[in-house]
DNA sequence: GATGAATGAGGGTTCATTCAT
DNA sequence: TATGAATGAACCCTCATTCAT
C-alpha cells in the first residue's frame, strides 16, 4: 500500500474533521447529519465509519483537535512577562486558530461553557497543558480566596464569551480582544481609578 | 358550560414545564423525549400537545418561565445601594429560584451561554426587564470603553458560570456566591491591594 | 324532558350531519376531523358521540340522508312521459337538493362512483327506491344486451359526473344539465343525423 | 465508484410502486400503511424513503406510472379507422395493463373519477397525450354542443366505470368491454333501431 | 345532554449504522 | 478503501374516543 494513499487517507480524515466541526457548529451535535458531513467533505456516508467508530467518536476527535490547537497556543506564551501580557498572549495565540477555523472554535467554546459534565471532563483532560499554563499564570497573581485551576477554566470561558461577542457583533476587534480579555478578568469591569493608575 | 377544572389544567401545565426543564437539563433538547416528559409529569403523551403546539413550543415556554422568574428577581433589587451590593442582590434573588429549580436554571444558563442566536435573541427579549436592570446598575459604574447592555449579559453569563461551579463542585457556597460574582465582575480576579483597600 | 329540548337535540343532530358532509366533502373521510366537525356545528367534540356511535356511524348517517333525499326525488318523477323526460325529471329533482347542499351531493357522488365495495353496497340498499325507479324507466327503453339495474347505477354516476363538471367549470348550466344527462345517456355523444332526426 | 446495482435499485423502486398501488387500491391512500407497503415489496420501511420523499410522493409516482401506461396505450390507436373502432382500440390497449395490474388501474380510475381537484389536475397533465388522443378522435364525431376535451375525460371515466363493473361482477367480459364502452358512449344506451341499422 | 381535557394506539418520518460490491 | 442502498429502532405528532364534571 503506497504512502501516497496514506497521505490521501489523512487528507480525508482532516476533511471529515473540518466538515464535522462546521456542521456541528451550525446545527449542534444532534442536528448535524453524518450524511451532510460526509458530503461536505467530498466523501460518501460510509467513509466516515472507515475513519471513526461512530458519530460520537467523530465528535470527540473534533474536540481533541481543538484541544491540541489550544495546547499549542499555550506553549507559545512568553515565560517572562507581566501576568496581564501573558494572559493576553495566550488569548492572542488561540485567536489565531480560532479565526482560521471559527466553526472549530465555536464547538470548543460551546462545550467548554455548557457541555455536559462528561464532555467538559474530557476537554479538561485533553487540554490539560493549556489549563495548566493559565493556572500557573494566575497562581501568584490572584486573590487568595480563588483556586487557580478553576479560575483558569473561568478565564478560558470568559475569553470565549468575548470571542462570541466578536463573532456576533464585530466588537471587540481581533486586535483589542486579547488585552481586553486579560484586563477585564484581572481588574474587573469596575471603574477603579487607582487600580487603573497602577496598571 | 366551560370546564371547571381550570386550576387542575394549570397544574398540569406547570407539571409539564417542570418535567420538561428537568429532562432537557439532563439530556438536552434533542435528547429529551416527549414520552418521558409526559410520564414524569404524571400525564399521557398526547396531553403535552393539549398544552403546547410542539416540543419546540414547550421548550420556548420553559425558557419564558425562566425569564419571568429572572425579571421578578430583578424587580426586587434595592434601588439605593452601592453597585456591588445591587449586583449581589440581583444574583441572590435569582439564586432563590435557581436553587429551588436547578434544572430550570441549568436550561436557562445553557441557552444564555451557548444557545443558537435565535434562542439567545428570544431570551434577551423575554428577559428584557432583567437585562435592563443590570445594565442600569452597570451604566455609571464601569470603564468608559464598555457598552452596558453587553456587560449586563456578560455579567449574567458570569454569574451562571459560577452557579455551574457551585452545582458541580459545591464551591462557591450559596451564601458567598452573590458577592463573589459581583466583586469578581467589578474588580476582577487580580490581586489589587489598592483597589481592595478602597472597596 | 320537555319537547323543546327534543327539538334542539334534533337541530344539533342536523347541524352535525351538515358540518360532517362539508368537512368530508372538502377533506375526505380520513381527513375530516371530529373536532372540526363539531366546532363547525357550534358544538363540542364530545357531543358528536352523544348523537353517533363513532366517526364511521356519522359518515353512514350522512350517506343515509343523501339516499333519503335521492329517494324523495325519485318519487316525484312523472309516471307518464317519454323516457328522456322522465330521466331528465329525475335528474332535475336531485339537482334541487344537490344545489342546496353541494357538499352532501359531493360526498354521495364520490362514494357512488368510487367508494369501496362495502360503502357502495350500503348506498344501493339505502337508495333502493331511487335505483328501482331509474331501472324501471330504463327497462323497456334500452338495448336488449344491457341489464337495467346496472344501467340505473351507471346513469346516476353519469349524471353525477356532469354535476361535477358543473361545479368545477360552470358547464353545463343547471337548466340544461337534466336534459343533457338524459339525452347523452340514451343517445350517446355520437353525431347520428338519423337518430337525432327521429328524436 | 458508483453503485453497480442500478438494476436492483430500479427493481426495488418498481416493487414499491406495485405494492403501493395494491395497498392504496385496497385501503385508500390514508388507510395504506408505509410499513405494509415496504414489507409487501420485500423491503424495510426506511427504504421507501430512499426512493420517495414521502407517502404522498409515492402516491404521485404511482399515478404517474398509470399515466405513462395510459399514454402508451393511446399511442397505439390505429390512425385510420372508424371512430367507434378507434375508441374501442384505445380501451382495449388500456385494458391490457389494467388487467395485468388491476390495483394500479383501480387507483387510477378512482382518482380520475373522484379525486380531489389537485389530483385530477395532476392526472390530466401527466396523461395529456392520452387525453389529447381521445379528444382528437371525438373532435369530428360528436354533437356540436359538446367540447371534445371534456368528453375525452368523460369517456375515460365511462370506460373505467365499466372496468369497475367487470372487476366487481365479471360483466362485461374483457373481450366485449372495449366495443361496448365505445358504442355506449357514442350511441347511448337507448334503443335506436335506425342508428343501430346504420352502424 | 353538553363539555373539553386526557388518553394512547397508531403511523409517518428521520438518520446512525451496516455491509455487499 | 470507498461507496451508497438498505436497514429498523426511535420518536414526534395526530386524532378518535372516553369520561368526570
Amino acid at each position: 500500500m503506497p504512502r501516497l494513499t496514506t497521505a490521501a487517507r489523512a487528507a480525508n480524515r482532516a476533511a471529515l474533521l473540518d466538515a464535522g466541526a462546521r456542521a456541528i457548529a451550525e446545527h449542534g451535535l444532534a442536528g448535524a447529519r453524518i450524511d451532510d458531513i460526509s458530503l461536505a467533505a467530498g466523501l460518501a456516508k460510509g467513509t466516515v465509519y472507515n475513519h471513526f467508530e461512530s458519530k460520537d467518536a467523530l465528535f470527540r476527535a473534533i474536540l481533541a483537535e481543538a484541544c491540541t490547537l489550544a495546547d499549542g497556543s499555550a506553549a507559545q506564551v512568553p515565560p517572562d512577562a507581566p501576568p496581564v501580557e501573558r494572559l493576553a498572549a495566550f488569548v492572542a495565540g488561540n485567536l489565531e486558530w480560532a479565526v482560521a477555523r471559527p466553526a472549530l472554535a465555536t464547538v470548543f467554546a460551546r462545550e467548554l461553557l455548557a457541555g455536559d459534565p462528561e464532555t467538559q471532563a474530557f476537554l479538561l483532560q485533553a487540554a490539560s497543558h493549556c489549563v495548566g499554563t493559565v493556572a500557573e499564570i494566575l497562581a501568584d497573581n490572584v486573590r487568595d480566596d480563588l483556586p487557580p485551576e478553576r479560575l483558569a477554566v473561568a478565564f478560558m470561558c470568559h475569553a470565549n464569551l468575548l470571542l462570541g461577542q466578536h463573532n456576533a457583533t464585530g466588537w471587540p476587534s481581533v486586535e483589542e480582544l486579547p488585552m481586553l480579555a486579560a484586563s477585564l478578568f484581572l481588574d474587573g469591569a469596575g471603574y477603579s481609578p487607582l487600580a487603573n493608575a497602577i496598571r
